[in-house]
RNA sequence: GCGCCAGUAGCUCAGUAGGAUAGAGCAAUGGACUUCUAAUCCAUAGGUCAGGGGUUCGAAUCCCUUCUGGCGUGCCA
């Protein structure tokens, strides 16, 4: 918010000088104190078409700027930067203004109802979600709440590949360890078979219900039946993991279904409409090559059955129908061959394909004392997004799944992940807010109650650690703008480290409660209060917890 | 082979659409608990931004190239 209001000074500034100001400049906060709360390249960048020298152009600026009583300080530095040391009072107004917006602080409308259509995990159905799928998710979602905060108008939904080939081939392993609980001897697993010990927990309970049933049945009706069961209980499964997680969606798409309403045979229709289909080795293809692709691609197999591309490519045209304006798709590291053919297919059916975003999330490696944790998905030895639940809780995962790039690899420490103690970012930062709560707690015995606090108190604000406090937080609605804007969820836990880490090295400087001012302490334990208060909004964006108590 | 992604301190990572002296945390070393929670704080040390070229007033950031690692390159999904 601050930067907002120098950039609109600037500009009010500048106009007012009758310079001109066709290229943008920022305002950024420097890294380096000595230069000030924040600096603008403004001079730099409007030098050449105001036919002045940057520095002779910044001391022009300041001249007027210097009229505002909201600048401390304003100097000249470098080639031609200016650097703006702020008034305490200004910060003090700041802080009140977000103080009193509470909870609803960092809203906005910034994101115009746009309708963003997020899709995320869209794991098949086959088995127990893994901790890429728990990386997604805690991704995706985590998205989805800080575009709702500023005024998107976004959803979340879960394509369910519960057709196709991997069902059958589930269905088909489910039936050999049903009759291996028969007592048949059902020799070597297919190796494309799905290995993992649930789909013989599968197996005892449909026995449970159906029993000698299902082989009295003919082989279709029997696939069906267990496929149907499978499908099922695996999604249910699915959803009860995602929901201990705290991740809930707005839709759950079924291919199954979208076949069922017809939408197959739109998709080829319309592909061949468009003239880009054609037929070879008794299969239907598509000529993607023409619109971007390394090569073309099959859309009917030349057994009559559909390719998973088909179904999908309806799927996605359903959300432009559906009237969702941007479509982000967020995918594992192992589909990024596939994203060049929907391009093509949406400028093969005259869409605009920049609507459609892919971001790739790139593998998690578990570690343990150290060691990478091998997994096998054909042997069944994978870590689940339960047994990662389970092993260190809602809270840590989120938050280390959270904390990386999207684009980059997350090497996951199982152990750093469960200490309690400054190793450990998550516990560092919830301590900071559980430890003003205790602060907040103990202030009562000397009768003091944040909610009683007058406006006339900011004043008593004036330390450079409070000045710090203030200004972290007040960058809080441009950092989710720059979150939504780019995609980029990892940001909120660099920003509440950073948070976290004032709150800590303030109240190791200063006593926050004190009977020497009683004034002085309400001041304090307020600016504390807010601090608290967008430690939770930013736990809440975040899917974690906010302690009162550690 | 071709394509995509990555390479920043011993480790895990930041670096805000080209800006000022590249920053945190952990690990290392040395300090701070008669205290509002030491799950914390303070200080010191630590770098050829993978290598090499280029673009310009200025590059970790943009372009080219080499090296290293991951993934993709199915009539799987």
């Amino acid at each position: 918010m601050i930067k907002e209001i120098i950039y609109a000074n600037l500009i009010e500034t500048l106009d007012k000088l009758k310079l001109s100001h066709e290229r943008d400049f920022v305002v950024e906060i420097p890294n380096i104190a000595e230069h000030g709360d924040y600096s603008t390249n403004c001079a730099m960048v409007l030098a050449k078409e105001n036919k002045q020298a940057p520095r002779k152009l910044a001391e022009t600026l300041i001249k007027e700027l210097k009229k505002n009583k909201d600048y401390k300080k304003i100097e000249i530095a470098g080639p031609g930067f200016i650097n703006f040391h702020l008034s305490p009072a200004f910060f003090q107004r700041i802080f009140w203004e977000i103080r009193r917006k509470g909870m609803d602080f960092g809203e906005s409308d910034f994101g115009k109802e746009h309708k963003v259509l997020l899709e995320f995990v869209s794991a098949n159905p086959t088995g127990p979600l893994n901790i890429v799928s728990a990386r997604a998710a805690a991704f995706g979602d985590t998205l989805y709440r800080v575009m709702k905060k500023i005024g998107y108008a976004p959803a979340r939904e879960f394509y369910i590949n519960d057709a196709g080939n991997q069902v059958d081939i589930l269905a088909e392993s489910l039936e050999l360890r049903l009759r291996e609980l028969h007592g048949e001897v059902i020799g070597e697993f297919p190796y494309e078979g799905y290995h993992g010990e649930y789909v013989r927990e599968l197996a005892q309970k449909i026995n449970a219900t159906d029993g000698v049933r299902v082989f009295m049945m003919t082989e279709k009706d029997r696939m069906e039946r267990l496929k149907d069961f499978a499908l099922t209980e695996i999604l249910e499964m699915q959803r009860n993991s995602l929901e201990r997680f705290g991740v809930t969606f707005e839709g759950w798409v079924s291919e199954k279904t979208l076949r069922a309403e017809g939408v197959v045979e739109e998709v080829l229709s319309y592909l061949t409409e468009a003239d880009c289909t054609f037929e070879k080795d008794e299969a239907i293809w598509f000529a993607s090559s023409k619109f971007g692709d390394d090569k073309d691609r099959v859309l009917m197999k030349s057994d009559g059955s559909i390719t998973y591309f088909v179904p999908d490519l309806a799927y996605h045209l359903t959300k432009l129908q559906r009237g969702f304006d941007t479509l982000i798709d967020v995918f594992g590291p192992d589909h990024h061959g596939y994203v060049p053919r929907i391009r093509a297919a949406f400028r093969a059916l005259g869409h605009d394909d920049s609507v459609l975003e892919i971001i790739f999330l790139q593998q998690v490696n578990l570690f343990e004392s150290g060691e990478r944790v091998k997994m096998s998905k054909r042997a069944g030895k994978i870590v689940t997004m339960d047994d990662l639940i389970d092993e260190v809780g809602k809270d840590a995962a989120r938050y280390f799944f959270i904390a990386r790039k999207a684009n980059a690899h997350l090497n996951f420490d199982l152990e750093l992940a469960l200490q309690q103690n400054n190793e450990n970012p998550v516990y560092y930062c919830q301590y900071a807010h559980a430890r003003i709560c205790s602060i907040i707690k103990n202030a009562r015995k000397a009768k003091i109650w944040p909610r009683t606090f007058k406006k006339e108190l900011i004043k008593r604000l004036n330390k450079t650690e409070e000045m710090n406090i203030i200004q972290k937080i007040s960058d809080l609605p441009e950092l989710l703008e720059l979150i939504a804007v780019n995609r980029e969820p990892y940001r909120l836990s660099v920003y509440v480290e950073e948070l976290a880490a004032m709150i800590h090295r303030y109240y190791a400087r200063y006593k926050i409660v004190s009977p020497k001012s009683k004034e002085l302490s309400q001041a304090r334990l307020m600016l504390l209060d807010t601090a608290r208060n967008v430690l939770a909004i930013v736990f809440e964006l975040m899917g974690i917890s906010a302690p009162e108590k550690m």
